[in-house]
RNA sequence: GGGCCCAUAGCUCAGUGGUAGAGUGCCUCCUUUGCAAGGAGGAUGCCCUGGGUUCGAAUCCCAGUGGGUCCA
């Protein structure tokens, strides 16, 4: 096993007299200037010392401290890049949000594949890290949402066997440089280089790892520099903290990180970085929560913060007695220091917490019960119950904005319609939740027992209520609540016993054969009109379903991809015409599932299913255009979520934070038909990625990510999309575009359903013909039908109440006069048996009028098999349930109900009668039972 | 992407295979002319939709639609 100690020992280090030393209280090793340092530097081995005693020549705010330091790097020939969105899941699908700058680059770049945007480069990636949200205001240190400034560069190495197979080549520069740069950037702000530690802390994370610095100034950890170099592997040399091997890999990359906040907060000495970072909105929260400290007051606040890194959840075992141990150390009651320090951790985390959501909404992450939205759902709906504990009687809209307008986004109406909207849906899960829980809490008030903790589980799962929530409003009615110790992880238990995955594994034939094959030429982008093509077939496959898959030097055929169906169409040769039905695309190898087999090394003219073909492009080009409609009416924030093309309709699901109303559907459909009228050009071009995502942003990459230094965009109107898939030229050729429906596919997700071209007419003709049908049935015009049909509705309800009263009557007109029934005697009880040939609801209503006579009914029905009810008034001594289940019997039925009144049937209707003439017997037996 | 919960009167919700309910609101009358007043009477329902099981489904099963919620 080897070591990692070797790779700290820097030539730098060694020029400039560092020293190498290991901390007494955690064991790590550290270098510094310093020979009599001994400790590491970083609580709690330390203690911060720039707090009052600001770290740097001159106080910067947080935009001073990003330009001095981006510049710093653009004096020392790194280019500077603009940041990503937070949401990183538009550009990777492993991760949900942007956690650090080199997120920007992985997987494509890191690996080699793609080159980077610049390199070396610097950049200030605005991070959200949800993991650090319980240390977020108490701390002092913590923030949910962040800035990391880093600087980056690319290295391969060469002397591999073909260093061309990267995207970049050579070292560009590796561990000495990077840790002078660090160094040069503390003498610039003027800091003692003999108070900055780099303490040695290997880094490990996504299937890489390398040795890495954490950089110590004044006890505040302010960057880490990472040299990563390592891949896992199993038979690797070098172990590292998570106990997995790993092995050199050929690219090596530095990762720097800078916290922004950190270096600003150091460069003033506040006590808490919130207040560095946005002062403007602490002084904007304390005083509208009312919180007005005396100077004694403030002076212990002010000493608590010093001391306040100790309060980390992660490090410290028992937060509450960390809280003891500052203040036992600043001479107060914990009591006492609590209710002054709480209210504030409160504001300091609603600041950050709104940041992070202007972050995440002015990004247009649209909040959802899936993926980012949920996340941002939870961010939201916390800081709402920090804000209601604390007291701020500000709008939550109004909040983010005050970050919104911070960070300088330009979608603010829609970021702060966002909020109302969400901060109202869970003003109504949480009444929901109250009358629920007030309802169980009845159900407990009378007996001794708390409410169990299954039933917390129940109400925090499925209906998303706390079980600090319960407890506070069963309290009300003093209805004690018993909250398992283990509360969380039994919501996970109920989640895992539920959980069944079953992988489905791809199967593909041939997929090895496949690699050896040359990437098919793409004819399809040449010209996108034309459906003629020849070409050599290079090899044939026969499939187990007796069909060919056959693979061509070139084809005309667009494969499955990007939500576009195949096309289909022939390959002739002299002999043979195979029809392609199915047509995939596996590493640029384009494959041709066919009827007949070609023949390999045959010339082959293929012919495309131009009918086929023309109405996909006229649904994909009318996906671009429907898209950028619907961007338009519902908002920027409008993002594609899946698409399926079709030849008779497209669907396309867009995140969205409403239902879309018949309002808007018009209007989106007024705007993409005029974009069609428009019949502008509709152009592609093959940019070189970096390039086109500056110019257009990520908003490109709405169908996915495609790979490659250069990339196909699709410009449809003033819409940029990156797209592989083929469009008509103009978009007059779409013809028309008729959206079909709407619907909520999930919590902020709508689909959009539509058809374009001949397509669209087609849909109309069918709702046309629907409303003609109705209208004829009606016997009335079109455009009366709704009327019509309202009130036939109306009457249809009158004259079903109608028909009740009227049996009503007939019933009891029955009962009471002179009737075909046969009356029995049974021992001073009356019985009426009688055949009433109606629905159930007549031979009720006949059998109660009966009973009200003070007469034992046994009603029978022949409609629709045997039916009986029976009905016997109190005191009879008659069990209705007992002669219906006998009587049922014998018509090959069952029945039953309350001893009073009760009903069977069955379906032998030619027995009933037999079943009335025995009645009487049934009864007298039943009674005397 | 997965799990769970819900859908019944205008509203909030009970309902256990056997005659669809309560509170509130609504209408009428009475009492009182007093602030969420009291009394009496009355009207309100495709029990979300479509299948299935059953003699019989608001109730059980399946699918769909709509809503809620938790997790990755």
């Amino acid at each position: 096993m080897s070591d990692l100690e070797e790779e700290y020992r820097l030539e730098y280090f060694e020029e400039h007299g560092f020293h190498r030393k290991q901390c007494p209280e955690c064991g790590d090793h550290f270098w510094t200037l310093d020979p009599e340092q001994e400790t590491c530097g970083e609580p709690p081995c330390d203690e911060y010392s720039f707090i009052d005693d600001a770290g740097f020549e001159a106080e910067f705010e947080l935009g001073e401290m990003r330009e001095a330091f981006l510049s710093f790097f653009e004096e020392r020939d790194h280019e500077r890049i603009e940041p990503y969105p937070v949401a990183a899941n538009r550009w990777r699908d492993d991760v949900l949000l942007t956690q650090a700058s080199i997120y920007d680059f992985q997987p494509l770049v890191t690996s080699g594949t793609t080159p980077p945007p610049a390199n070396p480069l610097t950049i200030s990636q605005p991070c959200i890290r949800m993991q650090d949200i319980d240390n977020v205001g108490v701390t002092g240190r913590h923030t949910m949402a962040f800035e990391m400034m880093a600087h980056h560069a690319f290295n391969a190495r060469e002397d591999i066997d073909d260093p061309g197979q990267y995207a970049y080549e050579g070292e560009v520069y590796w561990k000495e440089e990077t840790v002078a740069y660090c160094m040069e950037l503390f003498e610039e702000l003027g800091a003692d280089p003999a108070e900055v530690t780099l303490i040695e802390d290997p880094w490990v994370g996504g299937g890489n790892a390398g040795p890495a610095f954490e950089v110590i100034y004044k006890g505040a950890e302010l960057a880490t520099l990472v040299f990563m170099q390592f891949e896992a592997d199993p038979d690797g040399e070098y172990e590292m903290k998570d106990g997995n091997r790993y092995s050199p890999m050929d690219t090596y990359i530095v990762d720097t990180g800078y916290g922004l906040e950190r270096w600003t907060w150091v460069s003033q000495g506040t006590p808490t970085v919130y207040e560095a970072v946005y002062p403007e909105m602490i002084d904007f929260l304390t005083d509208n929560a009312g919180i007005d400290h005396t100077s004694e007051e403030e002076a212990i606040v002010h000493k608590a913060a010093k001391l306040a890194g100790r309060m980390d959840i992660d490090e410290a075992k028992d937060v509450e007695a960390a809280r003891d141990d500052i203040a036992a150390e600043i001479g107060v009651e914990t009591d006492r220091l609590r209710e002054l320090v709480e209210p504030l951790e409160s504001i300091y985390a609603i600041a950050d917490h709104s940041r992070t959501l202007a972050y995440m909404l002015g990004d247009g992450i649209v909040p959802s019960n899936i993926g980012t939205g949920y996340l941002a759902r939870m961010v939201l709906r916390r800081t709402k119950r920090l804000v209601d504990d604390v007291g701020v009687d500000a709008p939550m809209d109004e909040l983010v904005d005050m970050q919104a307008e911070r960070l300088g986004y330009s979608n603010r109406d829609t970021i702060r319609d966002v909020v109302r909207t969400e901060v109202e849906r869970y003003r109504e899960t949480l009444e929901r939740g109250r009358r629920r829980v007030e309802q169980l809490a009845e159900e407990y008030e009378d007996s001794d027992d708390p409410i169990p903790g299954a039933e917390l589980v129940e109400l925090y799962d499925s209906h998303g209520i706390q079980p600090d929530m319960v407890a506070e409003i069963a309290a009300e009615r003093g209805v004690d609540v018993d909250v398992p110790e283990d509360f969380y992880s039994a919501v996970a238990e109920r989640h895992e016993a539920t959980d069944a995955g079953a992988d489905s594994e791809e199967a593909t034939s041939h997929g090895e054969r496949l690699v050896d094959l040359p990437e098919t030429e793409r004819l399809y982008y040449d010209d996108q009109e034309r459906m003629e093509f020849e070409a050599v077939v290079l090899e044939v496959f026969e499939r187990e379903d007796g069909d060919y898959d056959v693979v061509l030097d070139q084809t005309m055929f667009y494969p499955e991809g990007g939500g576009q169906p195949p096309d289909h169409g022939t390959l002739s040769t002299e002999d043979v015409t195979a029809d392609v039905t199915d047509v995939q695309i596996t590493d640029g190898v384009i494959v041709h599932t066919c009827d007949a087999d070609p023949g390999t090394g045959d010339f082959v003219r293929g012919k495309v299913n131009a009918i086929r073909r023309r109405r996909l492009m006229q649904h994909h080009t009318a996906t671009h255009i429907v898209v950028h409609s619907a961007r338009q009416v519902l908002g920027e924030h409008v993002r594609q979520a899946g698409a399926q093309k079709g030849t008779d309709s497209a669907r396309i699901d867009v995140r969205h934070y409403e239902r879309v109303s018949r309002e808007e559907v018009k209007e989106i459909e007024r705007i993409a038909n005029d974009i069609v009228t428009d019949n502008g050009q509709v152009t592609q071009e093959w940019p070189d990625r970096h390039e086109a995502e500056a110019e257009y942003g990520f908003d490109l990459y709405q169908g996915g990510i495609p790979e490659g230094e250069r990339i196909r965009i699709v410009q449809v109107d003033e819409d940029v999309q990156a797209c592989g898939g083929t469009h008509v030229s103009r978009t007059g050729d779409v013809g028309a575009i008729k959206l079909l429906s709407t619907e909520r596919i999930q919590d902020g997700v709508v689909r959009l359903t539509f058809a374009a071209g001949e397509a669209a007419i087609g849909a109309t003709q069918r709702t046309e013909d629907a409303l003609y049908e109705a209208a004829e049935v009606l016997d009335v015009d079109p455009e009366d039908v709704p009327e019509t049909a309202e009130r036939f509705f109306e009457e249809w309800k009158a004259r079903g109440k109608e028909i009740e009263e009227l049996q009503q009557e007939l019933a009891e007109t029955r009962a009471s006069g002179a009737n075909e029934g046969d009356e029995v005697d049974l021992d001073g009880t009356r019985a009426v048996i009688q055949r009433v040939d109606g629905g159930m609801d007549e031979l009720r209503a006949t059998a109660n009028a009966i009973a009200e006579d003070g007469a034992v009914a046994v009603v029978g029905s022949a409609t629709g098999g045997a039916q009986f009810v029976v009905a016997a008034p109190e005191g009879s001594g008659v069990d209705a349930g007992a002669v219906v289940g006998e009587l049922a019997e014998r018509v090959g039925g069952g029945g039953g109900g309350p001893p009073d009144f009760a009903q069977g049937g069955g379906p032998d209707a030619d027995a009933l009668d037999g079943a009335l003439e025995s009645a009487p017997d049934v009864l007298r037996q039943i009674k005397s039972a």
